[in-house]
DNA sequence: ACCTTAGATCAACGCTGGTTGATGCATCAA
DNA sequence: TTGATGCATCAACCAGCGTTGATCTAAGGT
């Protein structure tokens, strides 16, 4: 096996979690999830309190809720959403195993 | 003020964050990311461990070092890498905040 | 001094991702 | 039923990002 091989087991975990990232690797989408930080909102809060246009907000909740770092309440004529907290913990679970090993002095690579 | 609005003390921690999640939005650079979990590597270590060409490397490793994800240590010919903990730290951090107050439910927003 | 090697940088190309305005589809009120 | 509102979706456009191959610089070895 090559040194530096990824485990198999977490290959699919790892493309988990860079999708997570890349649904939080944008100002609007940070925006809104500290918005949702303070709990769930609904779509038009979101649009009102950030001076989102509908369409564009509505684009960057797609993303984000397709990447597993939200989900929607419909109720009625509104939709309400949410942080996924089961996403938050996986992605701090994950840096917090890249700060655990990463103090290990390097091999001399080729002397 | 605006109901929604990030509290001004946060804007530029917000921007490192986006810069930090960029880094981490990349599927070769979550393996960088990955193998420097395990302790300091040079270039030449990573580009043959991870089968990536040299110029693609050298490009992620950029991008990530610009973001302040990583750090680089030059000795002699060759150049190490390593995580900065201190950025997996605050992403962490900032994660936690959010999971922390994402539970409240949300006020009716327009009954 | 010469050659080799590690690594960064550059220019050109292709592709993905975000924005905008319009349209579609429900739900609620009158 | 008709009209209005909340939200998703679509098509078209533009910009930024990643890849590739070539070139450049510096450090070692001989």
């Amino acid at each position: 096996m090559p040194p530096l091989a990824v485990a198999p087991a977490t290959t699919g975990d790892l493309e988990q979690a860079r999708q997570l990232f890349k649904a939080l690797a944008d100002p609007v989408r940070l925006e809104v999830v500290q918005a949702l930080g303070g709990g769930e909102r609904c779509v038009c809060e979101l649009s009102q309190g950030l001076g989102l246009a509908q369409s564009r907000l509505s684009f960057h909740l797609t993303v984000m809720r397709e990447a597993g770092l939200i989900e929607a309440r419909e109720q009625g004529r509104w939709v309400y959403y949410r942080l996924r907290p089961a996403a938050l913990e996986q992605l701090q679970g994950w840096l917090g195993a890249m700060a655990a090993g990463c103090g290990a002095p390097a091999a001399a690579c080729c002397p």
